[in-house]
RNA sequence: GCCGAAGUGGCGGAAUUGGUAGACGCGCACGACUCAAAAUCGUGUUCUCUCGGGAGUGUGGGUUCGAUUCCCACCUUCGGUACCA
């Protein structure tokens, strides 16, 4: 590897030397960066005067790896739309920090002891020079690091917050504590409409007063909007932790794909529910993909239904079941309860115990994973209990089956198996009676085809369609008083504890009763102690339980969790508009100046976590009053990933000799992956290879055409599979300039697609031309004062238009492309003309900023080109003289007529065309008929 | 299974509200300059052909004078999600 470096450097130097003698990359783009930062050109302040423009990237976790050419394809994209609005007068916040509490740094640290705040520190400092060699224009007096206490402190500032707030539905927004208490201390809990745990009993004011302190208190954990909570969680055993569900993938870990099994443990929660339909409702309003938003649509999972009451035969008991159809009731022919249901103890007749026992036992037993695995596999069991259907007093069977889930809804089902395709399976399978209750469905053998209709078979509500019936069904019930209309989520309460020591310390201490206590503001941060080792402790405990002494005024226990890795990530963007505030999370002013980010650019991944989280926390501080609002990110841009393109080479068996790609068939070969440094356009270089390896010190080559070609693989981006490139190494070889136009010349920014180094040659030939056409052959650099002629600012103007309606589409690729039609044309009419270049750079140095702002020192500004204004598009020089029209004569034939410039033809009456065709077509030749189809065509008739 | 996005030359990709498909770049071929190579410049490059044309934007239909664009059905790829009642 270290050989082939130097050689392809050896290479490419030479070939520098020969042709590019003026355009020095390296020197020009060292020079600007150094300028950049001297000046700080790119700080950001408030001022009232200017409108503001608010453009943020999805700050990256800074891995041990180095930033590869894939990450900075949003960076890019984000620094351009900084740069042009900049240059459009817009005071421009575009901050850039680190996410840098996290999994890896810890992992590292507990093989090597060493402590993760310095891997960190490190990857930090290795991926500030990437991203400063690139050239992007961040105001890095703004960065933040997660991981910094400085930082944190307001990180859990924000968690207190919460835990003294409560939501109240009846105001649609979270309030104070102490508004609760009141009304606790005045009426009791009766008549509050809160976001609460389930298992609230009813109490009056004089049962509250009565409490102690430990009992008020356990009372409003109940209420708080971050609360301890037994909950069933993904643990993962290899990780030594639980994760969030979005961090769960097909019952592996996101990181690092262990297996994840549930498991009760006690747990900070935050109350993300009592927000699930402002985060809902609030979507249509941003402007993101529409698969974004369904991504978070189906993930909060909103559903419209009824809950209705079934009564126990023969016991004082009812159970609650949540149906979306409940126009349906009148097939309900079973009904079933999670393994996990509580009373099923007390359903079980005693001569069904010992079966329901066993299959429960198999059932909760099950991981999450085996759960999966079997989804359409089918079982069940009879409790020996009937419950009775409120609406016709029938008595059906109770049943207990893995496929009813215990978190969602009540647990309970009504079975239909007539339109329900579980149901109807599960029926099929254990002989349940099926009643058809949607016309058309009688003579189907699979009835659940049909899942609307007319009912039939259903006392009053026959003869009514679905939808009617549905409403019919609920206010029958609820004027019965055995249900009532109710909205259901699929979003649980997000877990907010990780059993690791390299997070946020949660700012809490137990008293005696067990009862969290916060620590008060003025106290914080509360640092995370040193522990010697990072590993959970011999009694099971977190990292943390190995701090020494680690006791709030030297008694009370902390709580040894610390927060998620999304806990620092759902706030950062407001800490960029006031970075370094000691005394407030961030300052009133600067939230009321930077308000919200107006493009936000980042990947897709995390559509149900990180994206999900910062609204929730944004709306969280809008209701109390730190923020101005309600929605953190209008505008949300995904970039694509890009992926590896991996070359392979094909080596006989038992021989070091390789075979070229187009001959592999005719030999027995295995496919061996080759570092893509040594191969251009899929030729792989011989000697470069040979030196790659001592084993292939001696390898022979059979060629075709006289060269090796390689295979190659679409793969993602990996050092095992020799397939990463790194921006550093095409700084040095092209420079960030051509870098930069080649990541948006690559196609739509959203769109997925394969790094292939190709085809940046292109590229750098545009520069190159660029720089010579205003420099002569001994590199003098060449511009006349001379006014420009027509044509030549129609080539400019062409360019201005195009360039400034791409980056608002932000089609970039287009706009590259047009650069390259533009130089093109001046290069053909030999413009030198300083009118000309000037506007062309400004216009141009949001894409490829170094080379731009050297020609613009070069035509004597003394101000950075990020101070000069945009260009106007001046329309007078992109008009065309006229345009064609296509003309149909007889029906059949075609022809162009050619317009006078300025009308549409839409706009044009189809009687005036008409007139054109009959003075225009056929000289002489008069057509006889003029059919005129409106609004489209004329079709001549001669 | 459900939801979403997308299928255009050898390749990455262009194409306003339906109006000359293949912009721009890569690659390839030929030519100029070179002793030569690289670089640079120029020409050509969807396929096919009997050189007049014919076919062509995943497949099959439809609407239209006209469809990459709109409608219906299907196929393929990618992303999300999955016993959510």
């Amino acid at each position: 590897m270290g050989y082939f470096c130097i050689f392809a450097a050896q290479i490419h130097q030479k070939r520098i030397k020969v042709t590019m003698a003026e355009y020095n990359h390296r020197a020009i783009e060292e020079k600007w960066q150094k300028h950049w930062a001297d000046h700080k050109v790119f700080k950001a302040e408030i001022d009232p005067g200017r409108p503001k423009f608010y453009v943020l990237d999805m700050f990256p976790y800074p891995s041990g790896a180095g930033l590869h050419v894939g990450h900075p394809l949003g960076y890019i994209a984000s620094d351009i739309v900084s740069r042009f609005k900049r240059n459009k007068g817009f005071n421009v916040l575009h901050p850039m920090g680190f996410d840098a509490f996290g999994l890896p740094a810890e992992q590292y640290a507990i093989q090597t002891g060493q402590h993760p705040a310095i891997t960190t520190e490190q990857n930090i400092k290795r991926y500030k020079e990437q991203l400063k060699g690139i050239g992007l224009s961040y105001d890095w007096d703004k960065e933040v690091q997660t991981c910094d206490p400085k930082y944190y402190k307001w990180t859990q500032w924000i968690f207190s917050q919460l835990f003294q707030s409560w939501y109240n539905h009846d105001s649609a927004k979270a309030e104070p504590i102490e508004s609760l208490i009141q009304q606790f201390k005045k009426s009791g809990n009766a008549g509050i409409n809160a976001a609460r745990d389930e298992d609230v009993p009813a109490f009056t004011a004089s049962d509250w007063n009565s409490w102690s302190e430990s009992q008020k208190e356990s009372m409003l954990l109940k209420y708080r909007l971050t609360y301890p909570a037994d909950a069933l969680v993904n643990w993962c055993p290899a990780l030594g932790t639980v994760l969030a569900n979005d961090e769960v993938k097909d019952g592996f870990s996101e990181r690092g794909g262990y297996p994840v099994e549930r498991k009760k443990m006690r747990q900070w929660m935050m109350r993300i529910t009592a927000y699930a339909d402002r985060l809902v409702g609030n979507l249509a309003k941003l402007d993101w993909s529409e698969s974004m938003k369904e991504m978070q649509t189906n993930w909060i999972g909103k559903s419209y239904g009824c809950e209705l009451d079934f009564k126990v035969d023969s016991h004082d008991i009812t159970l609650t079941c949540f149906t979306t159809r409940p126009d349906t009731i009148f097939g309900v022919t079973y009904m079933v309860l999670a393994p996990e249901h509580e009373l099923i103890g007390t359903l079980t007749t005693p001569d069904r115990k010992e079966e329901v026992d066993a299959y429960v036992q198999k059932a909760v037993n099950r991981s999450e994973r085996e759960r999966m695995s079997e989804v359409k596999t089918v079982s069940g069991v009879f409790t020996g209990s009937y419950v009775i259907n409120p609406f016709t007093n029938e008595k059906v069977q109770l049943w207990i089956a893995d496929y009813v889930l215990a978190g969602y809804g009540t647990g309970v089902v009504m079975a239909v198996p007539s339109s329900d395709d579980r149901d109807f399976r599960f029926a099929t399978y254990y002989g349940l009676p099926i009643k058809r209750v949607i016309g058309g469905t009688e003579n189907l053998s699979d009835p659940t085809e049909i899942k609307y209709g007319k009912m039939i078979n259903s006392g009053f509500i026959t003869g009514m369609d679905s939808k009617e019936a549905v409403r019919a069904t609920i206010d029958f019930a609820q004027k019965n008083g055995f249900g009532k209309e109710k909205i259901n989520y699929r979003i649980r309460d997000a877990v907010f504890s990780r059993q690791r020591y390299w997070g946020e310390p949660v700012p809490v201490y137990f008293t005696e009763d067990g009862i969290p206590r916060l620590i008060p503001d003025n106290e914080l941060p509360l640092e995370l102690p040193p522990v010697n080792e990072y590993l959970p402790t011999e009694t099971g405990e977190p990292p943390l339980g190995r701090a020494e002494d680690w006791l709030y005024k030297n008694k009370h226990p902390y709580e040894l969790t610390t927060m998620p890795g999304w806990a620092g990530s759902s706030w950062y963007f407001l800490r960029y508009m006031d970075a370094h505030n000691d005394r407030k999370m961030v300052s009133p002013d600067a939230v009321k100046y930077w308000n919200s980010v107006d493009l936000y650019i980042g990947g897709t991944e995390h559509a149900t976590g990180h994206l999900l989280y910062s609204r929730f926390w944004n709306m969280f501080l809008f209701d109390r009053g730190y923020v101005f609002h309600e929605e953190p990110f209008q505008k949300l841009v995904n970039q694509g990933m890009i992926q590896g393109r991996s070359n392979t080479v094909y080596k006989m068996k038992d021989s070091n000799k390789f075979i070229s790609s187009g001959l592999k068939d005719s030999y027995d070969t295995i496919e061996l992956h080759v570092d893509v440094n040594m191969v251009d356009n899929d030729k792989l270089d011989m000697e470069a290879f040979k030196k790659w390896r001592p084993e292939y010190a001696n390898a022979t080559f059979e060629l075709e055409n006289g060269e090796f070609k390689c295979g190659y693989l679409v793969e993602k981006m990996s050092k095992s599979k020799y397939n990463t490139v790194t921006p550093d190494a095409m700084i040095e070889k092209y420079g960030a300039d051509t870098l930069r136009m080649y990541e948006m010349f690559l196609g739509p920014i959203e769109l997925s697609k394969p790094w292939n180094t190709h085809g940046i040659d292109g590229v750098a030939k545009f520069l190159r031309k660029l720089w010579a056409l205003f420099h002569d052959n001994t590199g003098n650099f060449i511009v006349t004062n001379d006014k420009p002629t027509a044509e030549e600012y129609k080539a400019l103007y062409k360019t201005i238009q195009k360039v400034e309606q791409d980056i608002n589409n932000l089609s970039f690729n287009t706009s590259v492309s047009e650069f390259m039609i533009c130089v093109n044309t001046l290069t053909q009419l030999k413009c030198h003309k300083k009118d000309v270049l000037e506007k062309l750079l400004i216009v141009l140095s949001p894409f490829a900023p170094h080379i731009a702002e050297e020609l613009w020192e070069k035509l004597g500004h003394k101000e950075s080109i990020i101070k000069a204004a945009y260009p106007e598009f001046n329309p007078e020089y992109v008009k065309e003289d006229s345009f064609e029209y296509p003309i149909m004569i007889n029906g059949k034939l075609r022809t162009k007529i050619t317009f006078e410039l300025g009308k549409n033809p839409r706009e044009i009456e189809a009687e005036t065309i008409a007139n054109e065709v009959v003075q225009k077509w056929l000289e002489g030749k008069a057509p006889k008929k003029v059919v005129v189809v409106p609004g489209k065509i004329v079709n001549v008739v001669v």
